[in-house]
DNA sequence: CATGAATGAGTTTTCATTCAT
DNA sequence: CATGAATGAAAACTCATTCAT
């Protein structure tokens, strides 16, 4: 009971949930949420609509499932962000680590980027925003001169755009994502120059 | 007769192609395109619906003339642009350029902005896209390293951010757009030296 | 002055209304009156809607103006039947006048014969209805056999379907309208036969 | 349990879309297709306009799955007479069978033939006259004489013209409808007769 | 767990019609 | 004669949501 059981029955035991997370994710990241209706969702999962709301109260608690599965980890990044002491080889390696984290989350980081005239009517769009700036906050002063401030949400945009933007830049997506994260790492390097460290 | 008359009356005369346009994008800008309902337009300018659709076609089409009367002075930075010599003061002056294009149409670049997922299915999304590659080729060498290629991209879209996602920082906005379009030009004269130029 | 002008003004002097009328039966034989709209007829004959409404009251007038103009024909042939002795070339006379009448105005007849329930609640409809039952009692005695009474209105149906369902048959349309007051006449030859007529 | 219940829930089980059929097709056939909102169908059966989106995708939709389940008839007939002699007897058999036909889906059978203007832009409109055409390809020989064929078509429009146009003939309409099928056979006999037949 | 059936509120769009100029 | 601008009413259709089974 509860143990192994058969393998195909687990698959689908308590999937569902998670397929139609994926599939949703995968529609509103392409056609926007708004654009991406229920039934096209229950479609593609072989399901019909009810089945959604077994599993969610609303379309856009689906959303916010997504949510708050995938963003977890930049929330840990920023716990250990803010423990650390707050030299440049922290914010050099909160750069690295907010890249990582951004291509392991590409669908949802896309969505969010390109849909946030939605997301703002949507909750999640302020909690959002207030992760993105608890990060900028970490790897730049509020007291440090405005030009290096601006230098360092440029570097997070850099890693953004560098996402879901430059898909036509270079012909290797590795060394792609490599040039990008070599320029918001310069950017953040630069600012804390400016911003008086040694 | 026929000559200045009282003036409240010629404000509306004519004008509501144009006060539509104006009514429409806030709203587009405010609240993303599909959820901005004609009703919603036609309401703000105690218009009723159908009289929008004496002046365009369908909403879609509200939407591209906006864009094809907002969009010009990018087509002609783009000609004046490919025109001069690539010089590192030619592409900090595109820079200095595009800011001011940006500035001067704010709500059209916002919307364009946050509305990616949106625009991408509506016609006006290649074309835009294509501009912004247009400029983008401008400014970095095709041939130039790739890292330099992604801070040129970057420089654009650190313009871009300024605009629309560091509302909160700094004091005084023209002190930010000023560090904004100083880390923009940094970024390209950057890329220029990298590039091999002297 | 007044006389004969030039020429072009005069082909456009008050026939406009002409004009209106010839376009809309047009189009309301080709689609149907309910999917044609007044837009498409103005802008066929690249005038405004409102244009229109100079000529005709309502869009009903518009039909109601083109059935008036073009079933007087009908209307004289109803009355000289009515003149005529009740006699067996008589009747062959009215078949042969009427298939001349609808080859005559062969748009009006099909727009009348395909748009049935469209034009039953159009007032003209009962109009239509009476003139085509006027015709069908000079051919046929009301007293006569049943039979006898369907094959003349049989005869009536034979002519409409030829003008408007039997484009397919037959290489040389001419012989295809000789073909088909052939077999209209012989109903009625047949019916008169059976009425007893010596 | 789940045995005969009441009847009265019964008949509304599963019985939605038939119900929207039957009703729909009785207001085409009344007031034309164009003239028939779906407002109006939802009324009648008390049911919201959402509803028949449930059962059928599109207004035309309705109409095509009323005609696919009312033109079997008529293919079977087709088919069988496909597989007869070509003698007068299969002829006249035919017309018999045909007008039985008519008579058990009246109300589709005067719809098609009273919004033909309509229905020609509705893809049904070239299957029907797909039908009516192999009908009539099996009373008469595309090689005999051009009036003869005339005689055939007009036996099948006669059959038409005395559902829907003869309602006011005769006191009987049983003792009319074998004056119709009377006319309409002797213009097949003596079509066959003319084409060579003994 | 999931479905079949339905709803209410909304959407974009079209149309015949009006009227001051 | 004709237009430019606008309207009121209605159309077809879509969507998130509900609920008995």
């Amino acid at each position: 009971m509860g143990g192994t059981m058969d393998g195909t029955k687990q698959r689908r035991r308590g999937d569902t949930r998670r397929r139609i997370q994926d599939v949703a994710l995968e529609l509103f990241a392409e056609h926007g949420y708004e654009k991406t209706s229920l039934r096209e969702i229950a479609e593609r999962l072989d399901v019909t609509k009810a089945a959604l709301y077994y599993h969610f109260k609303t379309k856009e608690e689906i959303l916010v499932s997504i949510f708050e599965d995938l963003t977890q980890p930049i929330e840990d990044l920023i716990e250990w962000g803010r423990q650390q002491p707050p030299t440049l080889a922290t914010k050099q390696e909160i750069i690295r680590r907010y890249a990582d984290t951004l291509a392991e989350a590409t669908p949802l980081f896309r969505f969010m980027h390109e849909n946030q005239a939605t997301v703002r009517d949507l909750q999640i769009g302020e909690s959002f925003k207030a992760r993105i700036h608890s990060l900028r906050d970490i790897i730049v002063d509020p007291d440090a001169d405005l030009v290096d401030q601006v230098r360092c949400a440029s570097a997070i945009f850099t890693l953004h755009a560098g996402m879901f933007l430059l898909q036509d830049m270079g012909d290797d997506p590795k060394e792609k994502n490599r040039a990008v994260l070599e320029v918001a790492t310069d950017l953040v390097t630069q600012a804390h120059r400016g911003a008086g460290g040694s």
